[in-house]
DNA sequence: AACCATTGGTTCACAATGTGAACCGTTACC
DNA sequence: GGTAACGGTTCACATTGTGAACCAATGGTT
């Protein structure tokens, strides 16, 4: 491992639970030597990645991260193109909806949206979802490139008591997404949240990322899962427009299967030509 | 100079006019290696800070910026709670508006505003900012901690003109805004823009960032410049406020005698008391 | 088709840079 | 006034970084 890559590793474990962390602290969360640890930090607050409370000598992130974010969001406008389209799909599910990028073999939280007709929901903090436990995960595989599958099982950690362990228990739930055309994930990932999934595409023609809803998974029914289906389509139509792509005419005709053999209330015939 | 530091060098080259950055490039613009670089970005790339189009090979940056920033925002938030006073100074003075912050010894730009009233107008790119060319910057020297009088010296590149180039020629423009309350630099940084600054606090009560003005220099006039330090006078307080600060009860008696001699028709009789 | 220029990427001998146990000074709490 | 926890520093040691030279692929030129 790089030098530059434990450097970097460190501005990974800032969250906003976690926004301001002392040295012997980062000494115990990166599992570093503290001279190490403080040579890295000084790197990082030398190029502004951080800065130091002058008060408190707790290190939090530092004005560069907004300028690089500025320049990466004018150049792949992902997320501000993103939010109204979750907004929506947070006020038509009532529970919250969030998008996420998938960037070599990680996926990355985006941006998330609320829905505040509940006092419960399901609340996402800013991080990296794992692939094989997460709905977001799940889609990644079924509809991103091939390397994913593999790159999921390599790291199968156990989260819950239903996260999928072994290649055999990812293979049926990535079957069932590419049938659905929608990924599941029952509490595998954080317990009591159930995700549906639907992935989003960009202007290379490829999968880039998936919006999901996730829900508080006492209230989840089959109406509610068929109106979060519905949804989603719906969203992922938008947001993959804003990101320059078209939904693939295949998928969308799976949709279309899918929610009409789901609609609870008989009311539309119409199966897959 | 630290791997990290060279590698977290390689990020700063990105920017709006140049968001997409290929190996090669990259060389010839940090001056390094090509191996050197290359792995260099190999870090990045793990670490999530890049990523590379598939087509082209060239570099981008990645989503783990977006996240960064959120946490950032979340925690420390500079850039949201400047944008509504940018976008009034805009408004009222007909110029681009931005606000910067000070980390350890340099400045940041980190939002901006431009004001549709013209078809000429200043245009920002995001970047660092000079201590000793920029309004923002001898604003910083004049208001903020001591040791940036030093850091300002230590590098005075000269890029127009006009820029200071000694010791001697930034104390002028220090005791200028100083004695003012407001900090000026005429074209010294870029050709053709004049620019005004007035200092921002946070909840340390220390000087925290400067909020400015950025005018097509040719269209600066008395009057304009007293419509400027009126309406930066009154961004900047409401800036603090957002930060958490108070602006000193001294630089407020100072900008009330600067605004009443500088009042273009005699309506403001009042002095520092 | 042979040529050259340019690109991204890789190898390996060499040495610069990173590493961590032990250390110092300060603060804060019994 | 002992001591524990903190941020920060030193120095002998070795892991890690370095860049000239190399390879393979692409694309334009003669």
């Amino acid at each position: 491992m790089s030098s530059a890559a434990k450097t970097l590793e460190l501005l990974s474990h800032f969250s906003t639970d976690r926004p301001q962390i002392g040295l012997t602290d980062f000494c115990r969360l990166a599992a570093r030597d503290k001279a190490t640890t403080y040579r890295h930090l000084q790197a990082l607050e030398s190029a502004g990645f951080i800065e130091q409370d002058a008060e408190t000598k707790r290190y939090q992130l530092g004005p560069v991260v907004l300028q690089l974010a500025q320049v990466r969001e004018s150049t792949v406008p992902r997320k501000q193109s993103a939010e109204t389209a979750l907004a929506a799909l947070a006020k038509a599910t009532g529970e919250t909806a969030h998008a996420s990028v998938l960037s070599g073999t990680t996926m990355y939280t985006l941006a998330s949206c609320e829905s505040l007709e509940h006092s419960t929901r399901a609340i996402l903090d800013v991080q990296t979802l794992p692939l094989h436990a997460t709905a977001s995960g799940i889609c990644a595989v079924a509809f991103g490139p091939d390397d994913l599958k593999v790159a999921a099982t390599q790291n199968m950690e156990k989260f819950t008591s239903t996260t999928a362990s072994s290649a055999q228990e990812l293979s049926v739930a990535v079957d069932q997404a590419r049938t659905d055309g929608f990924a599941y994930s029952n509490s595998s990932f954080e317990d009591e949240i159930y995700s549906i999934s639907a992935p989003v595409f960009d202007l290379s023609g490829g999968y880039a990322g998936s919006v999901s809803v996730a829900c508080v998974a006492t209230r989840v029914t089959e109406v509610l899962k068929a109106t979060i289906r519905q949804q989603l389509a719906t969203a992922s139509v938008e947001i993959t427009r804003n990101w320059g792509g078209t939904v693939p005419i295949d998928l969308q005709k799976t949709w279309d299967r899918t929610l009409s053999l789901h609609t609870p209330l008989t009311q539309n015939m119409k199966a897959a030509s």
